[in-house]
RNA sequence: GGAGGGGUUCCCGAGUGGCCAAAGGGAACAGACUGUAAAUCUGUCGGCGACGCCUUCGGAGGUUCGAAUCCUCCCCCCUCCA
């Protein structure tokens, strides 16, 4: 079988090793490794993307994984980049998320037969007790040389408590936990965890005599250098409950051009190979590879037909493409469908007789959430950005009324592609908020 | 515990009695141009059926015709001393 590191590395994956022929050398055979996971939300959003799919990627070639809550370290905070000291958590609230995260990551990795392992730090750090733990393990920790450490010099700047300042020594016991328990030898992480993972490693040097190793993932940013997974609506999640399917597609399609490639062997499992032979892109090209990225990545999280749906509602509202065969063939993209079908985009329900005497559009808009507020939705219109069934409303006062639906439905723009559905209730008594 | 410096609208950061819903920048949004891209230019950017009204400048009181600005108490952060 391949060697995943082979995989990773030309997917854009590391960052940094600790040892790259040693760990190429020690991926060769099945291992264990691990990612941390902060368990301070219920919902992974984009951003957990990379170590998601890495766990997928290392399973895929026969390894076990170990997902790790953040259950007890999310109890002390991490110095790491952070500016603020990080909310406490109590244990029900991470156990909750922690079963929450694990349904979603079941999409990516397989739990059966202890394939991979959803654990949680809260089990261990918690029983540690304060005189065995200094004396075990704080002996091995130099706080020179803490202090030299980057995340910790720039904390220092601005104040650090003891109890963040123990961060990486809770973190570096975990890795020797793992070490110990699961024969772990491999932590990987975000760039900003190079510290604790090494940290950790030596700590196993020392204790076990044994030598673990270490990945890093670069930080994604969008080709403009800003941290991506963010919309006007703030973080992009996961959960279809907080992101929808369609808005989740949306929010890739979106995707500049100069990442697609990029986000493609990032995202998906497509090809590498493919994913070079797109056709050299240009112009609009691009769109066709946008779209196959838009629907792989919703496939992954929501599933095949939800992708579809999303896809078909955006085909109907921004026109249908043709995927050339050519294009990422291993992708299962419908190549050939018409749009239309828009019931999965934002929708939301309205009361025949209100509609019958009529609604101001701008409290229409704000009432559906297609804007922030009363205010937003009136500048929206003032700038000329909103519109009924495509056709412009200009001027504030414009109002909507039973005369706009089309086939008992109205479509509402706000701005160049934020869409919502109206829909005319027919039970009267269920009006619906989105 | 002592001395000093701070907490301003999403973020950074001006503002030290009325001209302040609060400079400037960033982010964001809209328009134009495009390809549901980028760059650029222009506009908007607390709430409200809105030439007015309401709520904001760490919290609670007070002085004043009038407070983000002055006074009192409290909370939090930073620096130095103990």
């Amino acid at each position: 079988m391949e060697n995943v590191f082979d995989v990773l590395s030309l997917r854009g994956f590391v960052e940094q090793t600790t040892d790259d022929k040693a760990v190429h050398d020690l991926l060769q055979r099945p291992i264990t490794c691990y990612i941390g996971f902060d368990p301070t939300s219920h919902s992974f959003h984009v951003g957990s993307l990379i170590p998601i799919m890495v766990l997928a990627h290392m399973q895929r070639h026969g390894h076990r994984v170990i997902a790790l809550v953040g259950g007890g370290t999310a109890l002390v905070g991490d110095p790491s980049g952070k500016t603020e000291m990080r909310q406490m958590l109590t244990r029900e609230q991470v156990n909750e998320n922690a079963e929450a995260l694990k349904k979603q990551l079941a999409r990516f990795v397989g739990f059966q037969n202890g394939q991979a392992l959803l654990l949680n730090n809260a089990d261990w750090l918690t029983r540690i007790e304060y005189i065995p733990f200094l004396r075990d393990i704080g002996r091995h920790f130099s706080v020179n040389r803490m202090l030299t450490s980057e995340s910790c010099r720039r904390r220092l700047e601005t104040g650090l408590s003891f109890i963040e300042f123990n961060y990486s020594l809770l973190q570096a016991y975990d890795y020797l936990h793992l070490c110990r328990t699961e024969d772990c030898l491999l932590q990987m992480g975000g760039s900003d965890q190079w510290g604790n993972i090494v940290a950790g490693i030596e700590l196993v040097r020392r204790v076990e005599q044994r030598t673990a190793y270490g990945i890093t993932f670069p930080l994604i940013t969008c080709s403009k250098g800003n941290k991506m997974g963010k919309t006007e609506k703030g973080a992009v999640w996961l959960d279809p409950e907080l992101t929808t399917p369609y808005e989740y597609y949306q929010f890739w399609i979106n995707t500049s051009d100069a990442d697609v490639t990029r986000f493609l062997s990032f995202f998906t499992f497509l090809p590498l190979a493919e994913i070079r032979k797109l056709p050299n892109l240009m112009g609009s090209d691009f769109n066709a590879a946008k779209t196959v990225l838009a629907f792989e990545a919703t496939k992954l999280v929501h599933g095949h037909s939800e992708a579809e749906n999303a896809l078909m509602a955006s085909y109907g509202l921004f026109g249908t493409r043709v995927i050339d065969p050519e294009v990422i063939p291993s992708s299962t993209i419908p190549r050939h469908v018409a749009g239309g079908e828009l019931k999965s985009i934002p929708t939301s329900f309205i009361d025949p007789d209100r509609l019958h005497k009529g609604i101001p559009a701008f409290k229409l808009f704000s009432e559906v959430s297609a804007c922030a507020s009363r205010g937003a939705a009136r500048r929206l219109l003032q700038q000329g950005g909103g519109y009924v069934n495509e056709r412009r409303l200009d001027g504030i006062d414009s109002m909507i009324t039973d005369k706009d639906l089309k086939k008992g439905e109205i479509l509402l723009r706000a701005g160049k592609k934020r869409y919502h559905r109206i829909v005319v209730n027919t039970i009267s008594n269920s009006r619906q908020k989105k």
